[in-house]
DNA sequence: GCACAGCATTCCACATAGTGGCACGGCCTT
DNA sequence: AAGGCCGTGCCACTATGTGGAATGCTGTGC
């Protein structure tokens, strides 16, 4: 609404670090705006320090690594992610399975945070930022089951998109998961957001019970096994309070 | 020089990142900037999915999570990152000290991108985005000593700024240094940058002999031993070579 | 219980700050 | 040598962001 030149050059940002090294002309194309205007605009990312020419090619740009100096506040100091590091490793081991950390963005999002991999040669694949709905995968209703009601109750009032005839979009069926996932201590998806895929999560709490996170064991679905769920459920559950444990500890 | 509200949104985006969750107030007083200037400007960094009202008191601001899914272009795909993870345990593991990865960002200066704690009470303390300069620190000469000499020269032309008694100010003793770093294979800081941090460091070299990275052990100067450093050199040296394999297998 | 203080948020007339069409110049291809 | 392509620089126009002031909310102390 406000601040066009402000938004505009923060999704230019996002699309080079897409497209990355990429050129003035390429990122036109992409949004059909003017050559001088997407020009100046990354030579103010640039005098920002966001982002910096390609060595190799100069007219090529990439991102600086002045991002990394921020971070969301779930990952400030690193506390979360620090604690997570070695639980996580050690799960990978016993399950040899690849690992996620999430953390739940705005109630809107769970965005994967860390991962470790397995040696598989066929495995689930998703990058550090990637996003998913909170309904529809392990690591969401792991986070939502730990929610107040309230919080759950506006989830639903905003509707419950379908992404394979799987999905949870009756407001009792997730209603009922929760509590399932309260009892049990973790959550579990089968191929209810992407297909293929399948997951076993539990959820990193606060000191006041908020839950900041969720890790998650997640595989393709020839390797998902219903009898393991519960032992591997127990297993994840553990992990994730430890990490709850460690950092609190930090 | 141009687009000012941007390289402003930008700097507010940082503070934001420094002091989450924040309030409209501080930043004023931060800046010096009118309430409605920066409230203006966080609403639309808001809008852009960069920032985020926190969840406990809605009139702080802190860090979306949208920033993980802009990383910077060593880091893309996380081949680096997800191969040095690994190796760095061990090391840790070895040595009992923080170890640190960290890359060149624009030849400007070295960027913590990831850590391992120790156990140790007292230890070294960089968060994730800390920057050093090349020239004085271990991690930035052991990335140095694997550059072409021409931007070694432009560097120096840059002038070595000291930052202790013992910061190789002078041309001739960082080009002695570099050279040493090359026959033996590990760079070593002793207070260089900061005082009473101590570091030995090697560098992560991509398929070209481009170095990538830098890890490094990090340590008080109490705990830093003469006797051990060539020892301690040549873990860090096969650690780094390590990463760089485990890299181009990926 | 009222008035005040401190804060975030909204409004609006003004002029600055960003826009984008165009033209230049370098580089590679034909 | 000519042509096309691409990154960069220029400049008049006006859309866009500015910031002082008004509004509204919340909590505090008399």
């Amino acid at each position: 609404m406000e601040m066009k030149s402000v938004t505009r050059s923060l999704r230019i940002l996002e699309a080079v670090a897409q497209h990355q090294p990429v050129t003035v002309g390429e990122l036109t194309k992409i949004f059909g705006l003017p050559k001088s205007t997407v020009q100046r605009t990354l030579v103010s990312l640039a005098e920002a320090g966001w982002l910096r020419a390609n060595r190799k090619d100069t007219t090529r740009w990439e991102i600086g690594a002045r991002v990394l100096a921020v971070r969301p506040a779930a990952l400030q100091g690193s506390s979360l992610f620090a604690a997570a590091r070695e639980p996580m490793v050690r799960l990978r081991d016993a399950v040899n399975e690849t690992i996620h950390l999430s953390v739940p963005d705005a109630l809107q999002c769970m965005v994967v945070v860390d991962r470790v991999d397995c040696d598989h040669p066929v495995r689930t694949f998703h990058t550090i930022g990637d996003t998913s709905p909170l309904h529809a995968t392990a690591v969401g209703r792991a986070v939502l089951a730990h929610l107040p009601r309230r919080d759950v109750e506006d989830l639903i009032a905003a509707g419950l998109e379908r992404f394979s005839d799987t999905t949870p979009g009756e407001p009792d069926e997730l209603r009922a998961e929760l509590d399932r996932i309260r009892t049990d201590g973790y959550a579990v998806n089968r191929n209810q957001f992407r297909p293929g895929v399948c997951a076993v999560a539990a959820a990193v709490l606060d000191e006041d019970g908020t839950p900041l996170a969720a890790v998650a064991v997640s595989m393709p679905e020839a390797r998902y096994d219903e009898e393991r769920a519960p032992k591997w459920g127990r297993l994840v559950a553990d992990t994730a309070a430890e990490i709850s444990q460690r950092r609190l500890g930090a």
